[in-house]
DNA sequence: TCCAACATGGAAAGCGCTTTCCAAGTTTCA
DNA sequence: TGAAACTTGGAAAGCGCTTTCCATGTTGGA
């Protein structure tokens, strides 16, 4: 229904090859008298090309696919934004799959797989992956994907996650769970919980590995480790059940350095804080928190959060530019920074503080 | 590269269309005993059909254009959940744009020409702007529109935005603006300042007609007005000419009920507590604020914060309903709902309260 | 002045599908 | 038993582009 090239090249008076060179950037550039006509018959008409066509002719499709866990969690509609911005430079679209509606079965495994597949029948240049779930786990979406990679796609995991052939845009997750914990010890506390998140994402693993890994070398070992989702509400129940099994009420004052929570990311860590004034406990004075990724939300939260901040917009750039690289570059890697707000660890407001 | 359709049918021994009628849900189904071979044979190469080539033939690409300012802004990143829900069960891919980043040259105007230019390109089933600009102020981008949707393209504006032909999410945000004034005004305040956003927005210009609407009926009008961007760093920088303005300092007692920030989202509210903190002041017993939208952020929020909430996902969810129903279905209307929390306008809290 | 060397527009062959026709084979029923 | 009415698989014509290859027309040098 809309005007097609054949259309311009007629009302112009010149090939549908003619057009083509005068319209969609080629080798060739006709004659300027040429061109001017092709160029006044498009406006015209109104002509705007048919990418899908196009697509089909060069054999690339000028889109990239990214599938991330939850588009409203911050983590992730951050790192989507520095994906958007690389992408427009480049002058790639991008398609965007969110794996935490579930697939065919309800769950986001066969989400992820569902995503894959139609990047895959899509056609994008590149896929990035930015859900993190151990792909080992999964052979039918790992031979997807290699094949996709034979076929000339691009693959990036961000996280830890390899595939054959796939690039990796590497994050440090286990160090920096190492220092943040480090920098807390440091600052006097010594009684820890974690909030592990769900097992099955890998960055969750790597940061709880980090925290445990960090203890254990100060001779610490955390108090509890409960698991759930990465969400406020996960950390919100996780936190709950964390207070119960440990007995801790309002009001209790203890001779003991505060308890601190590990949570195994900044949203989880809100909804630990959440869980926490529900029970009538100040942060920091009575439980600190701690969590990991330094979302933008923090900007505005009270009292400050202490994190592991993580380049999340960053992240997302560099993993759109391997997407978008030549072959030959194959890994990058991002490291963050420890924070201490209030929250935890900031000697000046801790109990026995100055 | 990939294995195609006619290598398929060539594995299998059958044709061509046999195999496209096997494989890519046809009106008719082939023979049991070739369904199996046709099946087998994809399965073994590997097959994935190229979606670019059937949206060329089938003149449809499974395809939704979903256009907002900022992915990383919780007011879009929520809406643009609730499009992907729908757009996975209507077995559609969301390709999505962001304005903020700008377009040709920097403005997000341009940028949002540019998005929907391409999306034009790639015959995208439908359009969904969540941008909220003026469109009548952009004939270039009204003109494209149109004959996008003149040819079979389908459109949908979020708000009270509205182009010929196109569908429209109605917003009550004009009316939520009052009746959240309403509310204040009937909870003790009368002194309100308008942090009043961007005024090429037209959501953001619906609200701040709300509000000044709901005061006028009452008498009264904003101490002051001031602009600035739909972020934390507008509200921020907002709030701090304000109070610069008023003369309001920390500490200084007034026998006036206090004044009360009325922000044009949540995002700039929240701003403008981190800036009220910044100078000392207290919310809501020196200052209060009240937002609109209730982003999902809010949940973990403390002070919780006064505003009219909005169903934000499910927003998305009925924009994108639009978007794949009929040409008959043409409207969509959404209201939402007063939340008085401590920021604003509780009573128990307010400094002449109980 | 003549031919080689180049520039330039167009015809046509795909790219990977869908879908309309056709032709041939099967049923059905009078 | 024969014709009408279905089925069913395949050939081929697109869908809207890009790009190779040709056939011209020009230009330049000897």
């Amino acid at each position: 229904m809309p005007v097609n090239l054949t259309e311009v090249a007629r009302h112009a008076g010149v090939s549908l090859a003619t057009a083509s060179r005068v319209l969609n950037g080629s080798a060739r550039s006709p004659a300027p008298d040429i061109t001017e006509r092709v160029k006044a018959a498009a406006e015209e008409l109104g002509y705007v090309a048919n990418a899908q066509a196009q697509a089909l002719a060069r054999s690339t499709t000028g889109l990239v696919g990214l599938v991330v866990h939850d588009i409203a969690d911050p983590y992730f509609s951050a790192i989507a934004h520095g994906v958007q911005e690389v992408a427009l430079q480049a002058r790639h679209q991008v398609l965007l799959a969110g794996t935490d509606l579930g697939g065919e079965d309800g769950t986001p495994r066969s989400a992820e797989l569902a995503a894959v597949t139609a990047f895959i029948s899509y056609r994008t240049d590149a896929i990035i992956l930015a859900t993190s779930r151990f792909l080992e786990e999964d052979p039918v979406l790992a031979k997807n994907l290699e094949r996709y990679i034979q076929n000339g796609g691009k693959v990036v995991t961000i996280g830890d996650t390899s595939i054959p052939g796939a690039k990796v845009l590497t994050v440090g997750n286990f160090d920096g769970a190492r220092d943040l914990v480090d920098a807390l010890v440091t600052s006097g506390l010594s009684r820890f919980v974690i909030l592990s998140g769900p097992h099955e994402r890998n960055t969750a693993r790597s940061r709880v590995e980090g925290f445990t890994s960090a203890l254990e070398r100060r001779g610490l070992e955390p108090l509890v480790v409960v698991g759930g989702e990465f969400s406020s509400r996960g950390g919100f129940d996780a936190t709950l059940e964390c207070i119960d099994t440990l007995g801790i009420i309002a009001g209790a004052k203890s001779a003991e350095s505060p308890l601190c929570i590990l949570a195994a990311n900044d949203v989880m860590a809100l909804g630990a804080i959440t869980a926490l004034r529900s029970r009538g406990l100040q942060v920091p004075d009575d439980v600190q928190v701690a969590g990991f990724d330094d979302i933008p939300t923090l900007r505005d939260y009270s009292p400050g959060l202490s994190t592991y901040q993580l380049p999340l917009e960053e992240m997302g750039r560099l993993a759109a530019g391997l997407a978008l690289a030549p072959e030959s570059v194959l890994e990058s890697r991002v490291t963050g920074a420890v924070v201490l707000r209030e929250s935890a660890g900031t000697p000046t407001l801790a109990p026995d503080g100055a």
